[in-house]
RNA sequence: GUGGAUGUAGCUCAAUGGUAGAGUACUGGAUUGUGAUUCCAGGCGUUGUGGGUUCGAGUCCCAUCAUCCACCCCA
């Protein structure tokens, strides 16, 4: 029996540094005033096809889409955005304030061919600063990105922003006429993927990694040149707000993001620590997401951390809180019966305790204390028993004291 | 969906077509009840799977499956 591919355990071993991110990101987000909503894993399908959009690569042939029983279109969730928005407007969360900010940590889906930084089953920790066009808002949203990863420990990163311009007439879609009009005219020079592209999503050939297409991209019309007057303004007090919290940004034109409800600020953290999957973070301002969903007109602003690639850029950083492990060794029947009661007072105040099972030889037991890294070995055999005290050994100095039994518990507490 | 690479002990990897090995990990021991160093001993395998060539295949050929990397796209 093997997991289905794509689909991974997270190991003892592994599983400390998710906890830690997860720990952090609750206490971090908390300070921006996020509170964490959990929403299903699964939805209907014609939430993503309608949030995410259905011309996108993760609807068209990316989602794990299935009829229930009851013969809906029903599908696993391959991210996390969709859902919050349906959740706020369907539970009418703008009531309470204007300005709704939520957070989500857990596991998405897509039908992907896995490689490194890809699986099939992956986890995201997002945010969503719903009801806010102000660019104060992309700003904070971002630096709460940076800070948080910072605050993690990384500091190996890019951070890379663009605007993506809106949707009226004079902005976004006069650029793509204008990109895609210079894509056609060159189209013979294109590698055979971009030549599709320049029908399908001639966007996507700004980020090809073909050096010939690299080249006439360089060339091609830039969004920041052509957006309408509001959008480069708003780009421009969100570049601004970004100086003001003194974070180091670089402007990419070429960030194209895949989903559909994007507009104006986008955003990517990068490393090339990941390979070719090099993005571990992603996010941007949707105007048109909770309209489309069925809800008021406003905007909201957020992004999503691959967690899988974080914990490949944390690793080897994170380093187990030093805590008072006892191992309880005994020699011989009536010592045994002794270690029993006394690991199960010492867990009972608080401490980890661990013992042998098989009632082996004393050397098997300090062996296996050491093997499992315990700070102190209680030993115990006919000896003690009789003088009512314990043998305390700090495996560390190697010191090694008398206990009584009563005194243990206070023993370990002044520790 | 497309392309490339790789499948041998729990893990990392060896083995000109001729008896499948090492390191590590594991278990036990090195005089009475003291670990991680050292020394000794012990078990470790359907060589991914199924065919084929050969006196003989881990090795060569075919197929198949799995994994990894890359493309597409994204976190």
């Amino acid at each position: 029996m093997k997991s289905i591919p794509g689909m991974q355990d997270i190991l003892p071993g592994e599983v400390e540094a998710w906890q830690k991110i997860e720990a952090f990101a609750r206490d971090f987000f908390a300070r921006y005033h996020y509170q964490e909503i959990r929403t299903p894993l699964l939805e209907t399908t014609d939430l993503f096809v309608r949030g995410i959009g259905s011309e996108t690569g993760v609807v068209q042939k990316e989602m794990y889409t299935f009829d229930d029983k009851g013969g809906d279109s029903v599908t696993l969730r391959p991210e996390g955005t969709a859902s919050v928005i349906r959740a706020y407007i369907e539970h009418h969360l703008a009531h309470a304030d204007p300005v709704t900010k939520l957070f989500y940590l857990g596991a998405m889906f897509r039908y992907e061919r896995p490689q490194k930084g890809r699986l099939r089953q992956f986890h995201q920790l997002g945010c969503e600063l719903i009801g806010s066009p102000s660019p104060h808002a992309d700003a904070e949203v971002i630096q709460l990105l940076d800070g948080f990863v910072r605050g993690l420990g990384l500091s190996d990163f890019k951070l890379e922003i663009n605007s993506l311009g809106c949707l009226k007439a004079e902005c976004r879609p006069t650029y793509l006429k204008k990109v895609k009009t210079y894509f056609e005219g060159i189209a013979s020079k294109l590698c055979a993927d971009c030549q599709r592209k320049v029908t399908t999503n001639p966007l996507r050939i700004l980020d090809c990694k073909v050096e010939a297409c690299k080249k006439l991209a360089n060339s091609a019309p830039l969004i920041l040149e052509h957006q309408c007057r509001e959008c480069a303004q708003h780009f421009e007090k969100v570049e601004n707000n970004l100086k003001h919290y003194r974070i180091q940004y670089f402007v990419n034109q070429r960030i194209v993001r895949g989903l559909d409800y994007y507009d104006r600020t986008a955003f990517e953290l990068t490393s090339d620590k990941l390979g070719s999957q090099n993005a571990f973070a992603g996010g941007g301002r949707y105007s048109g997401l909770v309209k489309s969903l069925g809800g008021a007109d406003v905007t909201g602003v957020g992004f999503a951390i691959g967690l899988e690639r974080l914990v490949m850029l944390l690793e080897g950083t994170f380093v187990p809180a030093k805590s008072i492990t006892i191992y309880l060794a005994a020699l011989g029947e009536n010592a045994y019966a002794k270690i029993l009661e006394l690991a199960q007072n010492l867990r009972a105040e608080g401490f980890n305790c661990e013992m042998d099972y098989e009632e082996k030889s004393l050397k098997s037991q300090l062996r296996r204390a050491d093997k499992l890294k315990c700070s102190h070995v209680i030993i115990l055999g006919d000896d003690e028993i009789q003088k009512g005290e314990a043998q305390v050994k700090d495996f560390k100095t190697q010191a090694q004291s008398h206990i009584p039994f009563p005194q243990l518990i206070s023993h370990f507490k002044s520790l």
